[in-house]
DNA sequence: CGCATTCATTGATTTGGGTCAAAAAAACGG
DNA sequence: CCGTTTTTTTGACCCAAATCAATGAATGCG
């Protein structure tokens, strides 16, 4: 089933256009890339669109490709035999996606929001980046700041009870989102939730219904406004940092 | 009170003896470093011990250097500030420990038996490091494979309930233990836990009780053998692994 | 060796968050 | 615009694991 998601429509492939336009060149993995190194990494991937809700690799799959997100938001999952899903991960413009120097995908990586990547067929990828050390250089800095995002998330989801683990969240997006201009909303205080409550539930390790229950609690206490199901207004930062 | 731990101590300090006699060269990071380049590592770091309880970085401080786990386990802890404690990676021979290009360490770092180290001051370090594309490739493939490790134990954290907790727990420590060669046991089914039921807990997000009615339950059905309170014999790997 | 301390087990009780079920509210599609 | 589908909220109930409280076993030390 999942299957049927595989992205291999050649309609959704585009050329590499001029990276030197790209939005996010100085956050990503190419921004120490000189002219020239840039058009030889141009030359082995492409651009692509993916739909929300598409899966660009599978856990435990092969994965012939490494990509860089341009535009959109993405997740990374794991999940067990019955279904239960953790989402381990959450992919933004300039991040990169995908284990290089290795052959199969521990997560499987979906998009949230139609997103734009910059794709590349991993093998080639490795070779350039093997003799490219400023680009290793980089991915090693991109890959230890995730791995210290990683374990700060492994303490939410072992030790913060359900208030605690909302909170957080709230706190945390509403950084996330402002510095990643994910929105076009100045104000940090009011943003976009990329996901739905389930997503919410899947990156907190709680239900769907926990999760409801604690937005309306906040709401209701004033802490933050809803005014629709996707919007959050953070009204009382200190309180909800309390809480956290 | 925890900065009574400090490692200041002139006596722990021994000369980096020849790395060519390194029980764990091969998997470190030094493992491509031709033999000048090994020398000249060896100049800027040292051997140190380390005695079971003490740390060697602290969560939110300065972390001025990074090392090498030559023999023994070391926990990386993240915290609340009510004393709730989170394990959020193991640290055995051959792992790396620090973050290179970074100042603060994210996690406290903590002997969990004695432990013998290759200790180097941080900026040292990575001036090596940049200037040695061989050693960042190894330590960029280490760092992806403990991401990979993190992201795993976060399904384990948000989705799994006590018992495949557990289940989960006695299988990857059996393998790890056996792989690492931390014990001298040949048998991968019998294997001594470096740590006690409270360090258990905090691996896998449960409090101590339950830990221990879980153990007992596990004993009671005949799926493993506690000879002693820090071995684990497991008699049925195959029900262990439908648990997990 | 015996006392003290730490660590682990076991039992009784509570509770936070899960499950199940239904209603309400949005979003979608013709 | 209306019926269908999906998503979210709300309520009632339950249970796994936490908490609270002892007891029992190791370990360490004078």
């Amino acid at each position: 089933m999942l299957q049927l998601h595989r992205l291999n429509n050649p309609s959704n492939v585009i050329d590499m256009n001029q990276c030197s336009a790209c939005l996010i060149r100085n956050r990503a993995i190419c921004a120490d890339l000189d002219a020239s190194e840039l058009d030889a990494l141009n030359k082995i991937g492409h651009q692509q669109q993916i739909e929300r809700g598409r899966s660009l690799m599978w856990e435990g799959e092969d994965a012939h490709l490494v990509a860089n997100v341009i535009d959109g938001v993405m997740k990374l999952t794991s999940s067990l035999e019955d279904g239960r899903e953790q989402i381990v991960g959450l992919v933004y413009p300039s991040d990169f996606i995908g284990r290089p120097y290795g052959t199969t995908s521990a997560q499987t990586v979906t998009a949230i929001t139609d997103t734009k990547l910059c794709v590349f067929p991993r093998s080639a990828f490795d070779d350039f980046a093997k003799s490219h050390p400023r680009l290793e250089h980089k991915l090693l800095d991109k890959t230890l700041s995730e791995l210290d995002r990683a374990r700060q998330w492994m303490l939410l989801l072992g030790r913060k009870s359900a208030s605690e683990k909302i909170a957080s969240f709230l706190l945390e997006m509403s950084e996330r989102l402002a510095e990643k201009g994910c929105t076009d909303i100045p104000a940090r205080s009011s943003f976009e939730l990329p996901f739905g409550r389930q997503q919410v539930a899947d990156i907190l390790g709680l239900t769907i219904e926990t999760v409801s229950r604690q937005f309306t609690r906040l709401k209701k206490q004033g802490l933050i406004d809803l005014p629709d199901r996707r919007t959050v207004v953070i009204l009382d930062r200190e309180a909800l940092a309390v809480e956290a």
